[in-house]
DNA sequence: GCTCATGTTCCCCT
DNA sequence: CAGGGGAACATGAG
């Protein structure tokens, strides 16, 4: 599930922790706990929390929580004492609640660091909230690679991923496996329209909307067909992902 | 039993 | 060196 919409829902739930002491951190599942102590933050009270790209941020005392939740992670704030889940694997117990790190299939995980973020997240580029036209072009125009590739890279771009990428192509008619250097500067531009309509629209939704309209409420269905012109939807393996696209609208 | 999965990293090949 | 393909990671869901 989590892509940058998807992290930025992640944030708000966090948000609820936000000024709260840590009481204790149980490893349910110590293997998820990839890096630091949990004493490092016992007694600590959580900040305010940031997220970059699909990195969710969370400063505590002197240090920083950083979480990634590969394809199945969320977070939860909750009642200390409801009913967890099965598949949570690290969770803060804090003063009126606690936040619940949830990953079935276990990709991503919990680090608890000082001040070496890059290390751990990898180098990342702007966050495709604040990514305007202009910036936009200069990164992505001269790159080597497909199209998918190129908006999947997040020392480029940080917080695209595997349905936003085809989101953004599909809204700008531009065929996912097409070199970037062959892309006219104003489908460039178009590309670069089409990640802030995704972006900002998917925001206050928590996730890709899976809606009328929207390739993503389209791309699983048995038949699936562009919800623009009803051609039947094409699905390939495009830089190592599952791809859906347009074969009559996407060039 | 089989296929596929919203992420990332690493290895191998051209 | 650049870029692509494939596998691996771990655990289901359909």
């Amino acid at each position: 599930m989590p892509e940058l919409p998807d992290v930025e829902g992640f944030r708000r739930e966090a948000r609820k922790a936000a000024g709260r002491r840590i009481d204790r951190v149980e490893a349910v599942d110590a293997t998820l706990l990839r890096g630091g102590r949990p004493d490092a933050v016992e007694g600590e009270r959580f900040g305010d929390p940031l997220r970059h790209g699909k990195w969710l941020i969370f400063p505590a005392g002197g240090v920083e929580v950083l979480m990634h939740f590969g394809m199945t992670g969320r977070l939860d704030w909750a009642p200390r004492r409801s009913e967890r889940h099965r598949h949570d694997r690290i969770v803060f117990v804090c003063r009126g609640g606690e936040l619940r790190y949830r990953n079935m299939r276990k990709f991503g995980g919990v680090w608890i660091s000082r001040q070496n973020r890059e290390r751990i997240t990898g180098p990342l580029g702007p966050d495709a909230t604040e990514l305007e036209g202009e910036r936009f072009r200069d990164l992505v125009a001269g790159r080597r690679g497909t199209l998918k590739l190129t908006l999947m890279d997040q020392s480029l771009i940080a917080g695209l991923g595997n349905l936003m990428v085809d989101e953004i192509a599909w809204r700008a008619r531009v065929d996912p496996r097409r070199k970037v250097s062959e892309l006219s500067r104003r489908r460039i531009d178009r590309l670069g329209e089409a990640m802030g309509e995704v972006v900002r629209e998917s925001l206050p939704t928590g996730r890709v909307p899976p809606a009328e309209g929207w390739l993503t409420g389209a791309r699983d269905a048995r038949d699936a067909k562009c919800p623009r012109c009803g051609t039947k939807l094409r699905r390939a393996t495009v830089a190592g992902r599952t791809t859906v696209w347009c074969p009559r609208e996407q060039r």
